[in-house]
DNA sequence: ATAATAGTGTCTCTTAGACAATATTTC
DNA sequence: GAAATATTGTCTAAGAGACACTATTAT
């Protein structure tokens, strides 16, 4: 009863809103295999490291972002034996989310960062098995808004409910009820927060600005239908 | 930029109902470390293969169950740099639904085989960090029941509405209308597909008996509030 | 004033949950 | 018939979705 040996990674889908679109961090390979194409952020675990930890590091190295900032949280672990050909690598995939679009930064191993629009990455191909693990954590994001406070997780630290809209509407590909949206989540017990003050950065009536409130889950839970 | 070596292993959350309880598969360890103690079925992942394959492998060979008639999907990954105290192991736990109680067959490094109650083994101590992984597979099936068909996998190819209702009441450990329920889950599109026959081992009035159907989500869900 | 967005109220329909009533078996 | 379980029906309250209406800003 051996124990082979395997080399073992972790991979980030990381997402964010841009003005328009759902986007996904990819940066440009800068060695073989696959040069020049485009892959999921990620990078082997250390030999002291635990995997969340090497999610974190990987996250902070590719984006600079402040790790109390951004949502992040294990997706799957993939493991086909030729879904790398130098080696035999499982990878662990963590699935962020971040509320604003930084510029991203290039990585030790990476030549290349930008954001890609997750609807034109299903035509492009990803390196290795990275399609996959981005259509997993694009479709657990759009799961999780259903019935947890995920959407927020997108926003500022302070945010209105039309940009809490702007949230479901682009990651879901649907149009919702202004008014039905704002009676719903301003009555979920504690998604929202009122920071007492408003903002006209949206145009019209001073909208109130909330911040996330303690709620692990969304009760009642938003409808896709 | 290295690459160090781990083990790579996958470890099984297998429930099943007893007439009165859920209950989880565990084994006795033959071999150091934990020589002795209880902890979950699993082994390591051969050079060949991939995770699902080696988590159907270590099912069958646990329990001799044929592959097709159980339920079984990725949990999550766990990797703390000192989970296992002979080297690095990274494990991807699997979590398995398995219809009836078999007799339980002893593996190659396992010297004992038992389905013990869940309720009971959260004061007893698993080995490793099986405890933290046997909480994680339980949350996860009594999440799963209430938006998905994932109750019908505890039950025989051919099931009444009760013993259905059966399964929701122990996972959960609640009570359930029976009336609610059978006009709930009759009226659930694609849950169930009546085989035309009845039976009267519940006692009383015949059952109907039904067949999974063909949904993957449960619309409306079960709620458990 | 007009346009734009925020927020509230109202109506209808569906569903959850409580529970009465009926149906079909075994003993 | 009595006991047990299956199945259907009825009522009430809560929530979803459609949409009229009012509120508060910028231009």
């Amino acid at each position: 009863m051996g124990h082979p040996p395997f080399a073992v990674t972790v991979d980030l889908v990381v997402l964010t809103l841009t003005g328009e679109e759902l986007c996904a961090l990819v940066v440009r390979r800068g060695i073989p295999p696959y040069l020049g194409d485009w892959a999921l952020p990620g990078g082997f675990v250390r030999p002291d490291e635990d995997l969340a930890d090497a999610a974190r590091r990987e996250l902070a190295e590719e984006t600079g972002l402040a790790p109390g900032t951004v949502h992040i949280e294990q997706l799957a672990g993939y493991g086909a034996p030729d879904r790398d050909p130098r080696m035999r690598v499982v990878t662990v995939a963590y699935l962020a989310l971040a509320p604003d679009l930084p510029v991203p930064q290039a990585g030790t191993d990476a030549a290349e960062a930008r954001w890609a629009p997750v609807r034109s990455l299903r035509a492009e191909r990803l390196a290795f098995d990275h399609d996959r693990i981005l259509a997993d954590g694009v479709e657990r994001a759009r799961a999780k808004l259903e019935y947890s406070p995920l959407a927020t997780a997108f926003c500022a630290p302070e945010f209105t409910v039309a940009e809490l809209r702007r949230v479901y509407e682009l990651v879901w590909d649907t149009r919702l009820d202004p008014r039905n949206f704002h009676r719903k989540v301003t009555g979920a017990e504690g998604l929202l927060e009122p920071t007492g003050s408003t903002t006209t950065r949206d145009g019209g009536r001073p909208a109130r600005l909330y911040r996330r409130g303690a709620a692990k889950v969304l009760y009642p839970p938003m409808l896709r239908s």
